[in-house]
DNA sequence: AAGACGTGGAC
DNA sequence: TGTCCAAGTCT
């Protein structure tokens, strides 16, 4: 903090701030995009797109945020949702704890607070899924109260600025950055401020290729003096991605599909999801799995048949099912944090119903339900193919 | 205090 | 295809 405090006496002074300040005004005027949630000062509004906007792209939640109004248009409408219906209108959208957590905090929000959100950032916080970003957020834009914000736009505008080397995400990072931020936050309008702030980091002060000759702030910038703003805000090590092979699944009973509820210690936890098999001690030959995909037409409809008899195993050890399976229906990867698995999915029919002693949570679907239950995009992705493979 | 948590779009 | 990344929070 020291240090950091010596930097703002050097380089960045009272007249820098000023110019700063008006030089984004101006821009942002200009440059806003009429994003959903710019449209009105509601802090139900501005709430809602916040925990959508976490980790998340803009691109990705305007769609979601159009629906979720809809389908709940204030808390109170939120607060009294049951978790399915909020984890339905969320699907897709992932990090689904954001989801449970926002109803969570509806509550807390319609119980003690009497339906109106707190604006003082400090109480903000202690709501579930609020942090200092969100806190900060919520109190600035909806509330005008000036608080300082820091994600990941106005992190790397913050980091470049100062032409700040270390790494942003370290805890000495993170302090620097908020102190600079505290530091910016002008009383008048600061909403509006932290908004520029972002959206210059998003559409100008990009991660690649940061287009400097069209930014509102480049004489305010040691990045741009140093010419460092291709370094800056540094690379963090990715974390090491794992292979998995799985089979999911599709058993049929009467006309319905068996699903399963995912566990509270396990992803996706309170979605439903089609029956899984863990495949991966055949992992070996890993090669061979390309290979089979293209398969030779020699080989008969399905080119994992020598996998149905672990399958139709499996159900009955984990399941409790006398299954047989029919069908290799589709094959398809998907990332979930570091794990890359790759997806079997099989269309099978019991016979026997689940025995009692199966205790997982679990229910037999129609074609509506289905529709209707809150499944993991990948989940969904199968369920889109086996209706179009079965019908 | 690292690691977990989802997904899709851009290049 | 692979890699990077997105308006973070929680444990």
């Amino acid at each position: 903090m020291p240090i950091m405090e010596a930097f703002v006496k050097l380089a960045f002074d009272s007249n820098w701030l000023r110019r700063f300040r008006r030089n984004l005004r101006r821009w942002y005027r200009r440059n806003a995009r009429p994003l959903p949630w710019r449209q009105s000062r509601d802090p139900y509004r501005i709430w809602i797109s916040e925990i959508m906007l976490q980790q998340t792209t803009v691109a990705a939640v305007e769609p979601y945020f159009r629906r979720f109004l809809q389908r709940f248009p204030d808390v109170e409408t939120l607060a009294s949702a049951s978790e399915q219906d909020v984890l339905r209108c969320w699907q897709g959208l992932g990090y689904y704890s954001r989801a449970r957590n926002l109803r969570r905090a509806a509550q807390i929000v319609v119980q003690q607070y009497g339906g109106r959100f707190p604006d003082s950032p400090d109480v903000l916080v202690q709501l579930p899924g609020i942090g200092r970003y969100t806190a900060g957020a919520i109190a600035s834009l909806a509330f005008d109260r000036p608080a300082a914000i820091v994600e990941a736009n106005t992190a790397r505008v913050y980091a470049r600025l100062m032409a700040f080397r270390g790494s942003v995400s370290s805890a000495e990072g993170q302090r620097t950055l908020w102190q600079f931020a505290e530091w910016l936050v002008p009383r008048r309008a600061p909403g509006e401020f932290n908004q520029a702030l972002m959206e210059l980091g998003s559409l100008v002060c990009s991660p690649q290729a940061p287009q400097c000759h069209r930014c509102p702030v480049r004489s305010c910038c040691q990045a741009v003096t140093e010419d460092c703003q291709d370094e800056i805000p540094v690379q963090t090590r990715p974390v090491e991605t794992v292979e998995r092979l799985e089979a999911a699944l599709a058993v049929f009973h009467s006309g319905k599909c068996l699903l399963v509820r995912r566990g509270s210690d396990e992803w996706w936890s309170g979605m439903w999801d089609f029956p899984r098999v863990a495949l991966d001690r055949l992992r070996t030959e890993k090669t061979s799995w390309g290979k089979k995909r293209r398969g030779s037409p020699a080989t008969e409809d399905s080119p994992w048949a020598d996998l149905y008899p672990l399958l139709e195993r499996e159900s009955r050890r984990k399941f409790g099912l006398d299954v047989t399976i029919d069908l290799f229906v589709t094959r398809f990867r998907y990332t979930v944090t570091r794990h890359r698995i790759t997806l079997l999915g099989f269309r099978g029919t019991s016979r026997g119903v689940i025995r009692a002693g199966f205790s997982q949570d679990h229910l037999w679907a129609d074609r509506q339900e289905l529709a209707e239950l809150p499944l993991p995009a990948p989940a969904r992705k199968f369920a889109g193919r086996l209706t179009g493979s079965v019908q």
